[in-house]
Order: structure tokens, then sequence, then C-alpha cells
DNA sequence: CTACCGATCGCCT
DNA sequence: GGCGATCGGTAGC
């Protein structure tokens, strides 16, 4: 696993899905451990770069260790790392470590468990909009620690896809109680 | 141009 | 288990 910042996301999303589970990431010193991912890459029917670049996904073909940001269903936000070119990882779920007084003011909710487990939800408790879409995750208002060692991860389908469910992208961490569900 | 529906969530029954 | 909210990409006329 490459310690390099640069070097760990210049590869496959799925890989670097994996290797994520475990990693610390804030933003404006809200956040916590990511626990659960989902990787989708550029030869992936569902993936938002199967088409090519366009307007909204253009930082999917961007720098690799920078932010991906998206409306879904025109209300919530989903926060992606960009991994090699026209890949990416979605940060589907993560475990509150900092600013808990934070997320539960913009969650409206005190239960830990809830407050970041889904890619809605987690973009909701840290603040994450359009406004963050092509920022590095290594500079401010980001910061991003990666796993000393790579973690014990479970796989399963994706959520929400229909096509290619038997592909196993989604990582979750082993045993987390922070999931948006159980694999 | 219009129609459809998605990498979702929270509240309803 | 079902449904509405509400934006924007994509396909099809």
């Amino acid at each position: 696993m490459p310690t390099n910042v640069k070097a760990f996301f210049a590869r496959p999303a799925k890989l670097v899905a994996r290797d994520l589970i475990g990693a610390v990431l804030t933003l404006d010193g809200v956040g916590g451990e990511i626990v659960e991912t989902e990787a989708y890459a550029p030869d992936d029917p569902v993936s938002h770069s199967f088409r090519g670049k366009t307007a909204r996904n253009a930082s999917m073909f961007g720098a690799p260790a920078h932010a991906y940001v998206y409306r879904i269903y025109g209300l919530h936000w989903c926060l992606n790392a960009v991994a090699e070119p026209g890949s990416a990882v979605l940060i589907r779920a993560i475990e509150p470590k900092a600013g808990l007084e934070e997320m539960i003011a913009r969650r409206r909710t005190s239960e830990l468990k809830n407050l970041c487990s889904g890619p809605g939800r987690l973009c909701e408790a840290l603040g994450v909009n359009r406004a963050h879409d092509g920022l590095s995750l290594q500079k401010a208002p980001f910061r991003l620690r990666l796993p000393p060692a790579r973690h014990d991860v479970t796989t399963s389908g994706r959520i929400g896809v229909r096509e290619a469910v038997a592909a196993q992208l989604r990582y979750c961490k082993a045993g987390s109680s922070y999931l948006s569900r159980k694999p």
C-alpha cells in the first residue's frame, strides 16, 4: 500500500476503495474514520465517467486525491475521492470522531450511528456541497490521514445500482456499526 | 423540447 | 414496505 498520497490515489478505483477503509477524513475539523466505500471505474456502465467527460463529472478526470461532489435525486450531495483518471471512490459512511456537536446540529439527530451512515448523510454532517467539488483532499478545508496499515474489509454488491450487482465493489470495515447497511 | 429516472433519505402506513 | 422531495443528465421524439 503506497504511503505517498499521490501514489495512493493514482491507482484503480477498487484498490483505492479497499485501502481507504480506516482513513480519517475531516472538513473544517469535522469528520471521522471512513468505514464504507464503493468503486467506480471508467469502463463501468453505471459510472458517471462511462460516457466521457462533461461539466458535471470534470473532477473525475482531474487530479487524483481531489474531491468529486455531485447532487443526487435533486437534494442530496455525494462525496467521492478521485482515483486514477476517470475513476472515483464514493465515500458511503464515516464513523464520527471529530466535531460531533456540529454534526448533530446539521443532521438534527443525536444518534451517532446515523450521523454519517450513508453518502447523503455524511455530506450533510460534514457540510459538503458543490463548493467542495474539485478541491484537494490534502489541503484545507479538507484533511486526510491515510490508514497506517490495511484493515479487515468485507465486500458486497454496490447499493442502489441495478446493473453489475454481482461485482463486489462495495467495501466495508469488518464489524463496524456505522455502515449504511450490513454487507 | 419533453419524459424519465438516478451512486438517497426520512417519514408514512 | 412505500412514497415524495427536487435537480440535471440522457434518450428519444
